[in-house]
RNA sequence: GCGAUCGUAGCUCAGUUGGUUAGAGCGCCGGUUUGUGGUACCGGAGGUCGGGGGUUCGAGACCCCUCGAUCGCCCCA
């Protein structure tokens, strides 16, 4: 423990390491080797923005903007904000770089983003994400791959127990004749809403659907659903959703319930959730979205762009990394142990033979022939090369199998043929 | 931003109603074994008890402040 007048670490940050380093490496290169499946093309983005792309995109009354982000004045006097979400930024990149000739453009990134939140477990100030978007494409499609994406992602990662709820905001109309049917209902019984409630009818009333509060739990069962004010073609579109979503094999809810926080979502909204009971639930707690996004028309234009179709999504690396347990590490094939300075030498050489040969080698750099077995033992190696002064002097390595303790000598020349031969199984230890 | 619980070795924790030099297991280092790992035995290092202030003859225990983590709310990934 740090003693003393040290630095510590800032609040929301995390110093990862060890197995939740290696599970966070491994949910970055499952979404890497997915969305390559997918021809999503990976886009690396500014971790800083001008604060307008933010504020306009994303709304200037949501709690992100009004008061979770980390905004700053640079040298020249311009406010900058270091990016809460991946989507503003791309949505700017698409408009500024042109990316239009590429519509429809699938792309994909990950990386840190920063919110000042109190935290929590699976919630920090420092966060990690991976993102997919489809930008210029209205077609159902769109929503179908993207999901089928996620899905397939989410399995391949080994998370169960998580279930795809999916809703619709319907096109801009439904979703405002919605809107304002809510604010009806509800502002009918403001007076026995939470007080969170209260607030939200004037804020986001669609958010007072998915309340946690009982007193506004027994009013949300009867409050107007968007299936009676979506427009003919949001309900056509939404239909192309759910069986393209069928056809594609990705098992989803209807959760009538479902909004989105953030102003520019239209169309399809989704998040995919831990089911009550499941393993996965209870290691979330109550962070419990796992991956959310939906459709968001709207949001090009808010930036100043032509109006362009949009859907995308993301995920919390550290949620995901939670969920996946374990991920076991490559032992190493062998451990070379030299004994002494010409031995040392030879290891060296002999290390890079292996390791281009795309074998595993621990190469210790310090330590009696007892310290380096050890270690050779506690890292799991299969084999250890023993080389000291005898050995050189024969053109000789003794070899040791350590699961079974057995020692037997190779010749060193033609070494790495024959640990590979033996490795696939070919030849015997014993030779 | 609101409410609550909790901070003792690297880790997981124990520390009676306040009472001497603050303990255990695991891990780490060393030895039994100077060129042979795992097991066993022996030994060692490592703590201003999160930080600051207060009460007291005396505080790891009590009080206040502060920092941090955790749980719920809010928000969201």
């Amino acid at each position: 423990m740090a003693k003393g007048n040290t630095p510590k670490a800032i609040r929301g940050t995390q110093d990862i390491f060890g197995p939740d380093a290696e599970a966070f490496a491994f949910v970055v290169e499952t979404f890497e080797r997915v969305r390559k499946l997918y021809r999503f093309r990976r886009v690396e983005m500014p971790v800083f923005e001008k604060t307008e792309v933010f504020s306009r995109a994303i709304g200037e009354t949501t709690d992100v903007v009004s008061k979770e982000m980390y905004s700053f004045e640079d040298r020249g006097g311009e406010s900058l904000t270091l990016r809460p979400e991946f989507t503003a930024g791309i949505a700017r990149a698409y408009i500024s770089n042109g990316w239009q000739q590429h519509a429809p453009l699938k792309v994909a990134t990950h990386g840190a983003l920063f919110r000042y939140e109190r935290p929590q477990k699976g919630r920090y100030r420092q966060f990690h994400q991976i993102d997919a978007e489809i930008i210029g494409a209205a077609e159902p499609q769109a929503d179908v791959e993207l999901l089928a994406m996620a899905d397939q992602m989410i399995r391949e990662l080994g998370i169960e127990g998580v279930t795809l709820h999916l809703n619709t905001l319907g096109d801009g109309d439904s979703r405002e004749a919605w809107r304002a049917a809510l604010v009806d209902y509800f502002g009918a019984v403001k007076g026995e809403l939470s007080e969170d409630s209260q607030e939200r009818l004037e804020k986001n009333p669609l958010r007072i659907l998915d309340s946690k509060d009982p007193r506004d739990r027994k009013f949300v069962a009867d409050a107007p659903k968007i299936d009676a004010f979506l427009s003919d073609g949001a309900k056509a579109f939404f239909d192309a959703v759910t069986s393209g979503l069928d056809a594609a094999g990705v098992k989803w809810t209807r959760a009538e319930s479902l909004v989105r926080g953030l102003d520019y979502y239209r169309h399809t909204a989704f998040e995919f959730i831990p089911d009550e009971g499941s393993a996965a639930a209870n290691a979330l707690g109550s962070q419990s979205t796992i991956l959310g996004g939906g459709r968001y028309d709207g949001l090009m234009e808010s930036l100043g762009g032509a109006p362009t179709p949009a859907v995308g999504w993301a995920a919390g690396i550290e949620r995901l990394a939670m969920l996946v347990g374990e991920v076991s590490q490559r032992q190493p094939e062998v451990a070379i142990i030299p004994l002494g300075e010409a031995a040392e030498h030879r290891a060296t050489e002999l290390a890079a033979e292996f390791r281009n040969a795309q074998l595993v080698v621990d190469l210790g750099f310090r330590g009696n022939m007892k310290k380096r077995m050890q270690r050779a033992n506690a890292d799991g190696a299969r084999f250890a090369i023993i080389l000291g002064d005898d050995e050189l002097a024969k053109g000789r390595a003794a070899v040791k199998e350590l699961s079974s303790g057995e020692q037997v000598e190779w010749q060193l020349d033609g070494v790495t043929q024959r640990l590979l031969s033996v490795l696939t199984g070919e030849a015997s230890f014993r030779g």
